[in-house]
DNA sequence: TATTGTTATACTCTATAACTATA
DNA sequence: TATAGTTATAGAGTATAACAATA
């Protein structure tokens, strides 16, 4: 999935949940706009959102191959490719685990560590017109109740 | 992508944002969690997320191929694919256009309205453990604040 | 034997560019 | 000329299966 963030498209993603269910279609709307807003940064910096998703996880943690598949949900033969483009491309880095040699462990670089600051930043330009609607009131009753759902 | 729904999955997502902005920080949480029942529905029907979302756009409409296009965000030869793999399964038919006969008009089968509408109540059903740790109260609160969004 | 990571393979998604048929 | 759709091509994401190295 490259991108998709026009007004129609999160209209009609929208359309893809209940209509008698207003609570999930909202949800399912922000959520598309939300992956809409990730998805622009990525590719803002030629990445995916997965790769995006790598680079934060591996933010404040260094990780082997395995438990980073695990955070991300996918087969570590998938992670094993994601891990190699990004090593390509100077964002991560693998090194030798001294402590189990048949793995490695995997933790980002300097420019790394830049591109993901850069792009948390630009989640939260992106997202800003769509959360200034709302005042600081809603706005903490908005955070407050999403927090609740986990 | 194809799923992405652990509980560390989601965490790790939300490390996406800015900790210190945390509406951000729970909409990206929320949006991860949501984009996940989406992704797990489409794949018990061996469909891909672009996939449902075509089946919920043409729920109640019929559409050019580039019009599918502008509602995906996608470009129209992506869209083209889509439409001929979905045609292949028999979820979707393609007609002539009578108005322009460059073009076609895309339409859901029997057997598309049908996935779609199990779907939809699945995608309900996958986020009802989520959604039912809010009272009625805080449901409405939670829906009103989030369609203040669009 | 079991586990970690990589590689080979295959398929879908995606965009760009080139093409056709029609307008 | 311009537009609608398809096809060819190429690269990324993904999973499964098989493999090597290590535990």
């Amino acid at each position: 999935m490259s991108d998709d963030e026009s007004p129609k498209a999160s209209d009609d993603a929208g359309a893809m949940a209940a209509p008698d269910q207003p609570l999930i279609d909202a949800l399912v709307q922000a959520s598309f706009l939300t992956m809409g807003v990730l998805n622009r940064v990525a590719a803002a910096h030629d990445l995916s959102l997965t790769q995006l998703r790598v680079l934060a996880i591996l933010r404040d943690r260094t990780t082997t191959v395995g438990e980073l598949a695990g955070y991300l949900g996918l087969d570590k033969s998938t992670v094993s490719g994601l891990v190699a483009r990004g090593e390509a491309r100077g964002l991560l880095q693998r090194k030798p685990n001294p402590h189990d040699h048949r793995g490695v462990l995997v933790s980002l670089t300097a420019i790394g560590h830049r591109v993901i600051a850069e792009g948390v930043k630009q989640v939260a330009t992106g997202l800003a017109p769509t959360l200034n609607r709302l005042d600081s009131q809603e706005t903490s009753r908005l955070t407050a109740l999403l927090m609740r759902l986990f």
